[in-house]
DNA sequence: ATTCGTTATGTTATGTCATAACACATCCCG
DNA sequence: CGGGATGTGTTATGACATAACATAACGAAT
């Protein structure tokens, strides 16, 4: 575990092994692929994975990018605040830029607003090339 | 097919039908949701409502919503232009309202241009509850 | 230290979403 | 009318996610 993330229960051994993995990762992993990957640990199930995701989810150490039904873990050093965290995705590459810029998550929060809509959670998803891939 | 949609070649009876299903919902349908609603007309596998899905989609006449792994109809006149649409999936009654909000597809594009990423497709999608189900 | 509620885990089975592969039909255009 | 492009039907399979139930570990209060 990163020192940055300080503000959430120790994690069980399960929770442990799967932000492991994907914290060593380049790109997003399906929950699938976590399973390969720790099949070696013992696990045997997808539930063993979904569980733990979860509960790393609700730390705000792992976000779940809905257009690909993939995890990646958390970049920032505190991302539980982050409500509107965004996802720069390299189709070519695979690899994910988190941002939490405040001139794309503002205006959204003023849409809502406007429109009487209670904002409770967004997904922010970008796709296309990112600058390594587009000069290579 | 509505007046509103007139640069698009015709449908086809599978296309128009999925289309009609999806126009006539008011919340996000499924494909096997869709594929249920058509079996009277004939229906009988997944891939006919995915196939002619994928073509209202390029049509611009159909959105998917990532998030729910759901289906809806464009509730814009003319679509195919708004690379950046959103939604905002109203989590007590499962309505969706699309915006088209130049307000956040600008800053979207700014930050992208700033990080060298060329963007080829977003996923904007808010979850909350809407102003009806707030005040009920 | 024991009880008891809460949380985590293991396992099997199932549910939900999506596509591969192949065959056949239809359409349009030269 | 011939031939490529597009649409369709069908079967099978792959990929993603959760239900239901049993067991175990933990932690606080007595």
């Amino acid at each position: 575990m990163t020192a940055a993330h300080v503000h959430h229960p120790d994690l069980t051994r399960n929770q442990s092994l799967v932000y492991d993995v994907l914290n060593g990762s380049d790109a997003p992993l399906s929950a699938y692929s976590i399973l390969d990957a720790l099949r070696g640990e013992g696990f045997r199930a997808p539930l063993q994975v979904y569980r733990a995701l979860e509960k790393l989810r609700a730390y705000g150490l792992v976000h779940r990018l809905e257009s690909l039904n993939a995890f990646v873990a958390c970049s920032h050093p505190d991302c539980a605040g982050h409500e509107t965290a965004g996802f720069a995705i390299c189709e070519k590459c695979g690899k994910v830029s988190e941002f939490a810029e405040e001139r794309i998550a503002a205006p959204i929060r003023d849409w809502a607003k406007a429109e009487g809509f209670v904002l409770a959670g967004s997904t922010i998803e970008l796709r296309g090339l990112c600058r390594d891939c587009r000069e290579g």
